[in-house]
DNA sequence: TTGAAAGCGCTAACAT
DNA sequence: ATGTTAGCGCTTTCAA
């Protein structure tokens, strides 16, 4: 392994220690040619600087934490891809800790995590990000942490947003474009803070076209694939039938399409169904599954980068940064036809 | 933060700093009631060690590393959620690193990121466990790492295996136990060991069963829905039909299973469907799909554990441990019906 | 079974 | 623009 220190490169391009050390951190005031002899002997021994000493000597890690109840695959690696990029560009390092956010002891036992590794900060992800009482304790801690996506936006704490009401309200309108008025609406699950924003997105589309919101189009699931086929059977046992489904995760979709392929319904000719999220699995069913593609790795990167700029001590906005999704059209909707 | 230092507890314990010291790593040679003291200071304090500082001075480093090209975020968070389980057993942290097999400069990345971090050791998984340019180089460095699955067994760097052919084997043979003799196959990508494995298993099962293999029947997919979609196609359009498609993986059988809608051709009536890997689509599309469950989680923990073993000198049993997937049976595959 | 002292490789003050 | 010095908190000899 590698066994160069900061005194072999030092001696090596006849400077000292702490010119050394300037040069690796990109610190100002080296002159060019000091920094390329630096640069030279670094090269030649193949020094790489020792993370230890380095966490030691300036008492802080270089690691961040990525936090998460780790249900979705899709979206965990998205955020996990987002935020190593950002990691990457910046020279951090990251640690992931997949938890179950109803454990009680959850709190004390992220706690010894982050005490361990003297994490710089950490990132929360949903329904992690919602939990008050660990997030009480960061602050009381002084703990940095970014949430993505929480419910509430009031804490002062900084945190990043995907604009699910807006993705709703864009794939209601848009079902309402292809004519449809009777849609149906699958609603998540109920802890998750992002089940009440789809809804909200979807009713204000409608009332946005004048439509009247029929309560018994609107079902409660909870993301999962049996919660959609049991709302898509009461959906399609209404004396008046929804002509479209939308569900609010392709979960939920897929079991909007499962029953409707028992039932002999064609999609979308007489049933036009919407998913939510864009998961891998909206291309592999059939007909593929027009939905919702959020921008995840986008938003864990910015979360990433607002956590790493406050460690940094970097001028960060305040604003909390709003991504918008978009629609994902595929086989699963189509044009009203009257029956 | 945490403030307490290892001479905090030492005086509040009334001790030496060795004594906490061969407490805090559980070494021999400590009273009971010493023991005791040192560890009821620790809880009082709310000590943590100091990892850098731990890292530093015994020049180790307790992180150890996956690599993975990330393509299959299912298998990815399996792999991870293993690796991490057997993580905590043992104390280690993980850091994860998704790659490109295909960059030229991936060995000197790797190495570079290993040497900054200092990693105790590295977790391999295919197709990056296969590329032999990057373990060359780890065994000239002296790194140590164990191979996921990797298709070279020769290596005497240890590795764990899933039974890839046993589980195509199975899964041909019931198939086969269902009345099926014109079976079709779709190949997987040439670059992943694991599509040989599965085809194995296929042909000796038929050779098992006495039936002649019929090359037509056998085409080479890549692992993604297109390919399956064009293999289906091809099969679909032969004078003498199979009745009965077995595609390497899940992504390829959704692309038989579209096909087959689009044709008109009811599955399992007309045609059954099978897959590999068991990927939450298998259970969202429709018909449910039949496929192969592999030990994952287990594999990845089992890895984990190997290269832990050899970090901590621990005897190791030098055997490749090889673990059996499983077969999932659902609505996809049926009993041959004569047409 | 316990302790004292040295030093791991680096950064941070404070020179110069 | 560059150098000097003193630790950071721990493990590791080596002693007792």
């Amino acid at each position: 392994m590698s066994k160069a220190t900061i005194y072999d490169v030092a001696a090596r391009a006849g400077v000292s220690l702490k010119t050394v050390s300037r040069v690796i951190n990109k610190e100002p005031h080296v002159s060019e040619k000091t920094q390329g002899k630096v640069l030279t002997a670094v090269k030649a021994l193949d020094y790489h600087p020792n993370l230890s000493a380095r966490g030691l000597a300036a008492n802080r890690s270089d690691i961040i934490g990525l936090l998460y109840d780790n249900s979705n695959c899709t979206y965990i690696v998205d955020v996990q891809n987002g935020v190593l990029e950002q990691c990457r560009l910046e020279g951090f390092d990251l640690l992931i800790h997949p938890c179950n956010y109803l454990d009680p002891g959850l709190g004390d036992e992220i706690l010894a995590t982050v005490k361990r590794t003297r994490l710089a900060g950490v990132i929360l992800t949903p329904p992690v990000s919602d939990l008050l009482s660990l997030t009480r304790k960061f602050a009381d801690q002084q703990i940095d942490f970014v949430r993505l996506s929480p419910g509430a936006r009031n804490s002062s704490s900084p945190c990043v947003f995907s604009n699910e009401k807006q993705g709703a309200f864009e794939m209601t309108n848009h079902l309402i474009s292809l004519g449809h008025t009777r849609i149906g609406f699958i609603v998540g699950h109920r802890d998750h803070c992002s089940s009440m924003e789809r809804l909200d997105g979807y009713k204000e589309a409608l009332a946005g076209a004048g439509i009247k919101i029929h309560n018994p189009f609107i079902r409660q699931g909870d993301y999962s694939l049996k919660s959609g086929e049991k709302c898509a059977g009461e959906l399609l046992s209404l004396k008046k039938l929804p002509t479209a489904i939308f569900a609010s995760n392709d979960e939920m979709a897929a079991g909007v399409i499962m029953v409707a392929h028992r039932l002999g319904i064609q999609i979308p000719n007489q049933l036009s169904v919407a998913g939510f999220d864009d998961s891998p699995t909206a291309q592999y069913i059939w007909p593929s599954l027009t939905s919702v593609k959020q921008p995840i790795m986008a938003l864990a990167q910015t979360a990433a980068a607002l956590l790493i700029g406050k460690l940094k001590n970097r001028a960060v906005d305040e604003l909390q940064p709003i991504l918008d999704g978009k629609l994902v059209l595929r086989e699963s909707t189509g044009r009203y036809v009257s029956a």
